[in-house]
RNA sequence: GGGGGCGUAGCUCAAUCGGUAGAGCAUCGGACUUUUAAUCCGCAGGUUCAGGGUUCGAGUCCCUGCGCCCCCA
């Protein structure tokens, strides 16, 4: 059944009319004076009804119902906050009023009628009728607290949404954070593509991926772990500006940060490096967090009083006058420019010697108790140790409040990076990468990407014999990617951004699962929450 | 993978030392034309996650399984 012309929840109030309904009131008192005067009058003679009032039709879910006799009062919820509608049994036609009466909490209505003010001052629909939406047969959430149970919000992601504002107001930041991302591309002449999902090979990335069959062929496939491969050939094709907003899927565990399948924005510039990848990430983030504040400010508190829903869409060119967003204790600034740090500077700073004396490196990990073995009981690497040191105390010791480009990373660490021009000759050969770090997060890296055919060829052929840092990781010789560098790739910047973690940060939410609609969830039995 | 915690009515939560399993909200019946978590009266609601054990007696103690959360690798 289709119901044209409705408004949201919040529109219908910013529509009331102050004006409209005090001239209405006062010519209704007026008549009813008129006819106490004289009540032989008839209503003909009476003085007439001045009702100018602005008429809205809402459509919404019933989260508060009030029935006081002949006047039911209840509350709709949609996405965009809630308004109170008032029925009486003498204004609402006798379907609507009767619906009235029988509606439950979580019931989807549509009522029409004017705007007008409670004395309480609340804005209010004062119903002329009312027609069913949706019966709502499952009991609802308890009115007040909500769905608490996270367990039962992450499964029942549609009760989630409709009874915890804080949870729709989430995910439509993320809707808008991500499409803000597409148009900060498009607008910059990046082309946004689509490359395969199902992969013969698995490549661009260290991590264990998913496999799949397909029967048609009778062909082995793997999930992607990484859109990387496929873009880059993209660049050797001639698109000069690429990027893909999808998901990844890696075979790996779940906790606060980690999904199995999780999305990822990958971006690549012909001819541009990493440093042209830190310029365009530092103005993305920016403008992100300019479009969070702007449209996460402008809030209806009517909601339940927790969380609010998002209203409309923010001004295209409003700027703030500070860009902090709040993540957890913390407030993160993005309005000042992002602190930049070389691997090596950080490195020192935080454990009080250069990256490259491997002896005090391995001394200072084995006081720390910090693993300097493999699985197999070899020692590690010495640039390995190096860098579980790094990531144990230098990460932890970058502000979490100021965005921080770490960058220069010793090339052993990233394979498919170019290293970092005038290099070559130093102790630890460096890579141009950089890791961008938000509150103690690993947002993304960017690199300069690898184009040498050989040089390429050769650090598959080492990855494939173990030699790469990672351990557990599948490994592929990806023969055609090494074709497709041999047809010749520009030079290029190459950034990953993860969505999910950004979208964290941005909306304040700690854990990977507030932020995906419907996270993996083992199944339940017959026990347990189903 | 290791350690810790949790699971009680549809929802949010209680239940002392091991001693009759409770409240609020929701549902159901009734009253009420400006309520704001409406109020008032009444009824009903349970395999205490599942299975096993200890005990005269288990929501509570022990074991196993399932699910979720937290910390660590």
């Amino acid at each position: 059944m289709r119901t044209p012309n409705l408004t949201t929840c919040a529109e219908a109030k910013r529509r009331y009319d102050e004006s409209a309904d005090q001239q209405h009131q006062a010519s209704e008192s007026a008549r009813s004076a008129a006819k106490k005067a004289d009540p032989s009058l008839d209503d003909s003679a009476l003085p007439p009804v001045e009702d100018h009032r602005p008429r809205v039709a809402v459509a919404g879910r019933v989260v508060l119902h009030r029935d006081n006799g002949k006047l039911v009062w209840l509350n709709l919820r949609d996405h965009t906050g809630d308004v109170q509608v008032a029925l009486s049994k003498r204004d609402c036609d006798e379907q609507g009023f009767a619906l009235a009466k029988k509606l439950d909490l979580g019931d989807l209505a549509v009522v029409r009628g004017p705007l007008m003010k409670t004395r309480a001052g609340e804005v209010t629909i004062w119903a002329e009728s009312a027609a069913p939406g949706g019966k709502c047969l499952t009991p609802p959430p308890e009115k007040r607290a909500g769905l608490q149970d996270l367990e039962l919000r992450y499964r029942k992601r549609y009760v989630d949404l409709w009874s915890n504002p804080e949870t729709m107001r989430t995910f439509t930041l993320r809707s808008r954070i991500v499409s803000r991302i597409r148009r900060y591309l498009d607008e910059r002449g990046y082309l946004e593509v689509e490359t395969p999902m199902l992969q013969t090979l698995a490549g661009g990335a260290a991590a264990r991926p998913f496999r799949t069959t397909m029967n048609a062929l009778g062909l082995d496939l793997f999930m992607r772990i990484a859109p990387e491969l496929y873009l880059k050939r993209l660049l050797v094709g001639g698109m000069p500006r690429v990027y893909e907003v999808n998901r990844n899927f890696r075979n790996e565990g779940l906790d606060k940060t980690h999904n199995p399948e999780f999305t990822v924005v990958e971006v690549y510039e012909a001819f541009g490096d990493y440093g042209s990848m830190m310029e365009l990430t530092e103005g993305l983030i920016k403008e992100l967090a300019r479009v969070v504040i702007v449209e996460d400010r402008d809030l209806d508190t009517t909601g339940a009083g927790k969380g609010c829903a998002v209203l409309a869409p923010a001004d295209e060119d409003e700027l703030p006058e500070t860009l902090v967003l709040p993540f957890g204790e913390l407030k993160i600034d993005y309005g000042r420019a992002f602190e930049r740090v070389t691997y090596a500077e950080l490195f020192e700073r935080a454990l009080g010697f250069r990256f490259d004396d491997f002896d005090r490196a391995h001394a200072e990990a084995t006081q720390r108790k910090l693993k300097t073995k493999n699985e197999a009981g070899q020692a590690l690497d010495p640039i390995l140790i190096v860098n579980e040191l790094f990531e144990e105390v230098a990460e932890k010791s970058i502000d979490p409040e100021r965005p921080t480009f770490v960058m220069d990373y010793p090339a052993a660490l990233s394979p498919l990076t170019k290293a970092k021009a005038g290099t070559g000759g130093d102790r630890i050969p460096l890579a141009e990468r950089w890791d961008l770090f938000i509150a103690g997060m690993e947002i993304g890296p960017a690199y300069t990407e690898l184009n040498d055919p050989d040089v390429q060829a050769e650090r598959f052929k080492q990855q494939l014999a173990g030699l790469d840092d990672e351990e557990n990781t599948f490994r592929t010789f990806d023969q055609d990617f090494i074709e497709a560098l041999k047809v010749g790739m520009p030079p290029a910047g190459g950034l990953g951004l993860g969505i999910d973690r950004l979208v964290m940060l941005l909306t304040n939410e700690r854990t990977i699962r507030d932020v995906i609609l419907f996270p993996l969830m083992r199944p339940v039995g017959s026990g347990g929450a189903e």
